[in-house]
DNA sequence: CGTTAAAATTAGTCTTAACTAAAAATAGCT
DNA sequence: AGCTATTTTTAGTTAAGACTAATTTTAACG
């Protein structure tokens, strides 16, 4: 196992580019609340470490290696915001923060415990889809809020973790994942304008590109 | 809160207290595996911080506010023992090692949420008493297995949590809290022979003298 | 194409908490 | 009491990982 802070550099790099963003230094300082300069030594560590590529002034990429390590890290991430949840009662805005502390003592034999109480779930409570423990992750093919045309019906798949009042307010509109919405209007400028359990909302822009969504047309309800 | 290291001196040097032993140097650095100079530094960290009073020396004592603080760390270890025991199924000989590492991590919400899932819970499966969140604990005005008289009917209070092959072996026995036994003899040399579940077996004098019983004349089952 | 702003890197410092090796204090034994 | 073995402390080092301040590289724009 690494270290805590090189698992939390796994886990925000991954997260990048899970999102198709790239992995800056300013990007990993601003999400893990640390100088710029730090950053780069890290980079340094963990390309010596054969776990990420550096290249000097453009950021880094996961190696393989880095990778798996990576996915580790989130499955254990994923499987105790999970856990939280479920066995706790911990309101979802809240369970990213104490994962992110629990993650680093998680023994392989207490993954599996854990595993196995969720009955083997395949997705966090934020509809994130959890590594399998050889490695591997879900494809999400999925659209952004904000992409959508107007009129069409669509189930949430997954929203963004990492904003704790967001998920709070979306919790009051009932916006889940699985829960249903119509799109009413779509505007680069104004936001997302939708209806929810007969309740029209507007998000803006910013908040609708990190909410995931599937046509319902293409998953016909059991 | 403390760092992890001064957590882990604090929960053990308590635990050298409620026995009445002494927190020596040397004492505290085979517990915690370090070097003995690296307990020095810490025994003059924890004074610097008013947790410890250090005798040069003779070892460290806890201060009322170090007390307090272990008492805390305790009462994580204790619950967390018993959280994983209960809602994981973890054996009773690997919730000490796990809970070593899950204590450091636990929100005052988490143990909140903890302590209400078990019930409120008053001891940790190994049968030492949970510290209270104000930081009290219950007395424990037991007497040890090897200090008894042969012929005596007694049930167990608490076992030492800390060797997993005893409590393997302890658990094989059924010796666990709340188990009763007779006393069939007791020498200091040759250990403390006694019947359980109609079975005799030998313990050590130096097991022994971390079994902890009361008489069952004093606590008529209900 | 050169100037400037932003981003990244370097150089050097700090803290925590370990370590080794050497010196000092205590305890045990005759 | 005096010698020896053990224990403790001191002194100095190391590693991780943060920091600041200064410098270099890249990107953007007139």
């Amino acid at each position: 196992m690494h270290t805590q802070a090189i698992e939390d550099y796994l886990r925000e790099i991954y997260a990048l580019q899970e999102r198709d963003e790239r992995a800056t230094t300013s990007t990993l300082a601003a999400r893990l609340d640390v100088t710029a300069a730090s950053v780069t030594n890290m980079f340094k560590k963990l390309a010596a470490l054969n776990l990420v590529l550096h290249e000097p002034y453009k950021g880094v990429t996961l190696t393989p290696a880095g990778l798996k390590a990576a996915l580790e890290v989130v499955r254990h991430h994923r499987l105790i915001e999970l856990y939280l949840a479920e066995a706790l009662g911990v309101p979802w805005d809240q369970v990213h923060d104490e994962a992110e502390k629990w993650e680093h003592v998680l023994s392989e034999d207490m993954e599996d415990r854990i595993d196995a109480a969720l009955g083997y779930p395949t997705t966090s409570p934020h509809g994130a889809p959890i590594p399998t423990r050889d490695g591997t992750v879900a494809d999400r093919p999925y659209r952004s809020l904000n992409e959508l045309e107007p009129g069409q019906t669509v189930e949430i798949i997954e929203v963004s973790d990492r904003d704790p009042a967001l998920l709070r307010y979306l919790g009051e509109l009932g916006l889940y994942p699985r829960a249903r919405l119509e799109i009413v209007s779509n505007n680069p400028y104004r936001g997302t304008v939708l209806r929810v359990n007969g309740v029209e909302c507007t998000l803006g822009c910013d908040v609708a590109r990190h909410i995931f969504v599937e046509s319902v047309s293409d998953i016909p309800r059991e």
